[in-house]
DNA sequence: AAGGCGGGGTG
DNA sequence: CACCCAGCCTT
């Protein structure tokens, strides 16, 4: 990923043009409202806030009004944005403003850090937009944006991945018209270098933009790997007992799961437990109690256990080779066991 | 590094 | 329905 030449004078170039230059927060940039406008916009779209804020600032014109205002007053005009510890970190900051910076903001992103819901990029924001620092942003248009334009190979959530484009973000941001700047990327991102359908035809960056030369630029940035929801499985354990208060345990192959111990004897959710143990084993059954069912999770998926506990009639048992075989609970305990099987012989002691 | 937070828009 | 959006905070 290396930064490209001309990079910021053509976005600028682009935002003169075909910018957006008249929301409601764009006339009066003072950093109350520059900051009012970002807290709202994170992670909600423009035409959801803009009633919104037409009427925070209608009650909250400046820092000092909202710092006075009742919390419960400032949620109201909260109420359908979501995301309500926006609003009261808001509130937390403003008074943190009135009380201990005089009412005015820091002047370094370090310092507009300090107040509370507000991380790199909204401070970036605020500081650039409405004081012309040179700060940059990367909020969800300009991780698109540069993800496309260097066709960023992984996903920015990682953090390795975002620390570079923090870097590109801040060599991209140009030393004057710093505020621009910021409004223009947003812009880009929000108007053309949208999610789906992007404008490259009418892209100021689209000649150089290495996602443009792809099959589809809106491979990029790179989904959010999806954890693949774990299957599940449900299987029967046996606490098979005999007369003298013995249990059998089986010999797992040993690939697989679970490969070499002992384990319970093993059966499809489904199977009735009293026709395929006379069946498998050529015994009666006197008794069958259901232990408590339980959920244990591998690393690929989960298994629903429901254990029950057997007591034979009998113990001349047609065994498989010698992969069964009868041990004492306190026997059975100083073998290598599964977690689970383990577990149901703890709790029948 | 991962999850939680919310409501609305989009394909 | 899943996914995404001018993110930040906590664990």
């Amino acid at each position: 990923m290396h930064p490209v030449e001309n990079f910021a004078p053509r976005v600028l170039a682009w935002f003169d043009e075909h910018g957006r230059k008249s929301l409601p927060w764009q006339d009066d940039k003072s950093p109350y409202r520059v900051w009012i406008s970002e807290i709202m916009l994170q992670q909600t779209q423009v035409t959801t806030v803009i009633p919104y804020y037409h009427k925070f600032m209608s009650s909250f014109p400046n820092v000092e009004a909202l710092a006075d205002a009742e919390q419960d007053e400032v949620l109201a005009h909260w109420s359908g944005l979501g995301y309500y510890a926006r609003a009261r970190n808001m509130h937390k900051a403003a008074k943190m403003l009135v009380d201990e910076f005089d009412s005015e903001f820091p002047q370094s992103v370090e310092g507009v850090c300090e107040l509370p819901g507000i991380g790199r990029s909204t401070a970036a924001a605020i500081l650039s937009i409405s004081r012309d620092v040179q700060a940059a942003i990367l909020d969800g248009n300009v991780k698109r944006v540069l993800a496309r334009f260097h066709a960023v190979p992984v996903w920015p959530g990682e953090k390795k991945t975002e620390n570079a484009m923090w870097e590109l973000a801040e060599q991209y941001m140009p030393s004057e018209r710093c505020g621009d700047y910021t409004q223009a990327m947003m812009d880009l991102g929000a108007t053309l270098c949208t999610r789906s359908k992007p404008q490259c035809l009418l892209c100021p960056l689209e000649s150089d933009c290495q996602g443009r030369l792809t099959q589809d630029p809106t491979q990029f940035p790179i989904r959010k790997p999806k954890k693949a929801a774990k299957p599940e499985k449900s299987i029967q354990l046996l606490v098979l007992m005999n007369q003298q208060s013995q249990l059998l345990l089986e010999k797992r192959p040993q690939t697989g799961i679970w490969g070499g111990l002992w384990s319970l004897p093993e059966l499809a959710s489904e199977e009735s437990i009293v026709l395929h143990i006379e069946q498998r084993f050529a015994t009666q059954v006197k008794t069958v109690t259901a232990l408590l069912s339980f959920r244990h999770t591998f690393s690929h998926y989960h298994l629903d256990i429901s254990p029950s506990r057997i007591q034979m009639q009998d113990t001349n048992l047609v065994m498989e080779g010698g992969k069964y075989q009868w041990f004492s609970l306190e026997q059975a305990l100083q073998l290598g066991l599964p977690a689970p099987v383990r577990s149901i012989l703890d709790s029948a002691k």
